[in-house]
DNA sequence: TATTTACATTAACGTTACGTAAAGGTTTAT
DNA sequence: ATAAACCTTTACGTAACGTTAATGTAAATA
């Protein structure tokens, strides 16, 4: 069975331009040429279209795809997994973003009514003062006044959404925290779930979230034994598991 | 104060090539320029920059950042809350990406050993004939044969770290799902939450994710009692809870 | 058979936000 | 006087095509 440009778009779903580009770039070229100047193709050709939509369909680049398809005994493998690590970082610069964003509206809404206000009142004052008791002052020292007055102000204006969502997040980070440390793994999918969410978390306090202060924060909880306390309380150990765990996430 | 191309970029750390861009976009334009040709920028283009840096930093394109500066009554917020979603829609797809990305590198390596297999056991063939015994018929009716066995295939194939991830995504979605029933608003966060996290899981068993298999499991869940009753063990009404918020979440 | 219709070709601009030369003029310091 | 440091414009390159534009060819119809 044989192919001109349309054919073949219509059986692969792609664009004739798709293919005349691919083509261009050597990608996928066509069996042969008619003396028309027609592009031809084949059944090797149909096939390799396939593999070539399908590694595109994982957000592969084509010249990444080119060399995978060129040389047989490249390590696909290997490539998917760098991929990978390349879609969870993207992932990650994406959450910061929304979180940045979230809260930049939030602030410019200037929301967070008197009845909110009651309600939240003691949730704040807590967190305020545990903050400024002691860890003011380090992180202070660590990261500047200008920030540590920025995360107050970000906390007192929580509205009703956002407090749902970090009481929300507290939770599933005790949840997801207790399993992973009995796994033992702080390099583990449950523990960095956990170092993720905890992320998550602090970026409803900080005006920005940056892997440094990250990595710092988790540190405190294992220097200061309110934290320590407060972490341990159910399993001991889950201070250090849980610095650990974002350590290795914030690498 | 004024500034040249280089004392401007240092003052606010961008390159004099970005500066001289955002002038022939007509996004940042000196307030004179000298006799020499050299652009001389004063405080109110400092300030400027500033708006657009921040802005920048949350992803906003250059042209959006132009017209929100550009009309004093230009709705800020309301591009900030369009910027979210797109954000949002970003993050699912990478998701989805990264979900296929990890299947495909598990079904390459063929892992799986025999101790997990046996560990597995039981989950999986409670797993797979709840699909089958109704559902594989249903599933098979809308979504075709293939797709069921593949689904089936890859649930026999779970690696140890999968199955983790699993029981976890599995918890989390309980606890969630219970906080947000008692708020009542299949659109609030929780809810949102909750059906993206159901998304999760369900890219452990569907060879490829799509919205409407996602919405349509979800409304299986209301019209057979077997789910539905799972579902609604600790609170009636989970289940079509469960199916409102993730019609929201794919529409 | 003449004409329309459908399909093929190449060439080239547009998309985003700059990085990076290239080629040259100006100011400042030595 | 000369070199160093700064400024300028012009223009190519980036990823993966979409979209005309201008034109040639094959198949279907009047």
């Amino acid at each position: 069975m044989e192919y001109t440009v349309q054919k073949l778009g219509q059986l692969a779903g792609v664009s004739t331009r798709t293919l005349r580009y691919y083509d261009q770039i050597g990608l996928l070229q066509p069996s042969r040429v008619n003396s028309n100047g027609y592009r031809i193709y084949g059944q090797s050709e149909v096939n390799r279209l396939q593999q070539i939509l399908f590694y595109k369909e994982l957000g592969v680049s084509l010249d990444t795809i080119k060399e995978i398809l060129s040389s047989p005994t490249f390590d696909a493998e290997a490539v998917l997994r760098e991929h990978r690590l390349k879609l969870i970082e993207k992932r990650q610069q994406i959450e910061t973003l929304i979180c940045n964003v979230e809260k930049t509206i939030a602030e410019s809404e200037g929301r967070i009514t008197m009845s909110n206000k009651e309600k939240f009142e003691g949730f704040k004052q807590n967190l305020l003062a545990e903050n400024e008791k002691k860890y003011g002052k380090e992180i202070r020292e660590k990261y500047g006044k200008e920030t540590v007055e920025q995360s107050n102000a970000k906390l007192m204006n929580l509205s009703e959404e956002d407090y749902q969502k970090v009481t929300a997040l507290e939770k599933q980070i005790r949840d997801v925290l207790s399993q992973a440390v009995t796994s033992g793994d702080p390099a583990g999918p449950l523990a960095q779930q956990a170092a993720e969410l905890h992320k998550q978390w602090i970026c409803y306090f900080w005006p920005t979230y940056s892997k440094e202060a990250h990595a710092g924060l988790a540190q405190m909880y294992v220097d200061d034994e309110r934290f320590t306390a407060y972490y341990d309380k159910d399993q001991p150990g889950t201070a250090e598991f849980l610095r650990d765990a974002i350590a290795i996430y914030t690498k």
